[in-house]
DNA sequence: TCAGAAATCAAGAATGATTCTTATTTTTAT
DNA sequence: ATAAAAATAAGAATCATTCTTGATTTCTGA
């Protein structure tokens, strides 16, 4: 492995820790790479982006690099049915529309204020935990 | 492969086309699993549970039944991250909770008269023609 | 009714995203 | 400075799903 071991000290300006997850090199430039684009990418994308800057990484690493930043709730995982996995920076509870004329991925925000039980007839006594909020169609520019 | 010849005429109580898509004894098999259960099984365990009637079966032909139902909207898949796909034979616009405590998947539909629009911020001229919306969480009953 | 064409099926191989394993390197704590 | 812990790279393994192929069944039109 080439050496790392100006990993802690180079970037000043970026945490060295973020929600008890030390900031590694490879995690920092991950985290970077989707903060910077906000495009959904998938674990492959990342992985072709972040060799730019870091040529040895490995696919296997922004696996583990983007597991980790997801389990300490920085990013969160993005499904379309059984695609590849797509992450997304935003910590927002919000959904996602994927545009099929463009293939581009967005963010959908809830109306302010309004909460699960003003559209979904939810069970009594149910707690929710976790939503995933997908939506397909085009949007038509004029 | 076992004689097949009496397909067409053994179930008189059954349709024999669906929304265009002929109900061969596979099919009809797969389907009527779904409908009887309705607990949102995976591919394999609709196999298991259709090898009973159809000893002969294989897995893959229940992937395309299930895929050729699919696709004559019949029946829906039902995507919880990147877990096995799970199939639901009900066709209202719904969504889906999975109880953690339980494991059990139960329909959530949503309140009657509700447009999305009511409860998203969507960008203007869009036009959805798919949703996925899917719960975790748990359910107290006391 | 019968022959050829089209559709369906079974079985197993192939695919592809993700996870796992292992050896190495880096970081942390003493 | 050193031992233990954590993180990484590389490639193998996994597993759901799709694909391929040859056999079987169903359909269509003489």
């Amino acid at each position: 492995m080439v050496s790392n071991s100006d990993n802690s000290n180079e970037q000043e300006d970026f945490p060295q820790e973020i929600n008890g997850l030390r900031m590694t090199r490879q995690r920092r430039e991950v985290y970077r790479s989707l903060m910077a684009k906000r495009v959904h990418p998938t674990a492959q994308d990342v992985f072709l982006d972040v060799k730019d800057k870091l040529p040895q990484i490995s696919l296997a690493t922004v696996y583990n690099c983007l597991e980790a930043l997801t389990q300490h709730g920085i990013i969160r995982q993005v499904h379309f049915d059984r695609e590849s996995c797509r992450y997304c920076p935003n910590l927002h509870e919000h959904g996602h529309f994927h545009d099929q004329s463009t293939g581009k991925i967005l963010d959908v925000a809830f109306k302010p204020g309004i909460r699960l039980e003003d559209f979904l007839d939810l069970p009594p006594g149910t707690t929710v935990s976790n939503i995933e909020f997908t939506l397909r169609g085009t949007i038509v520019t004029h």
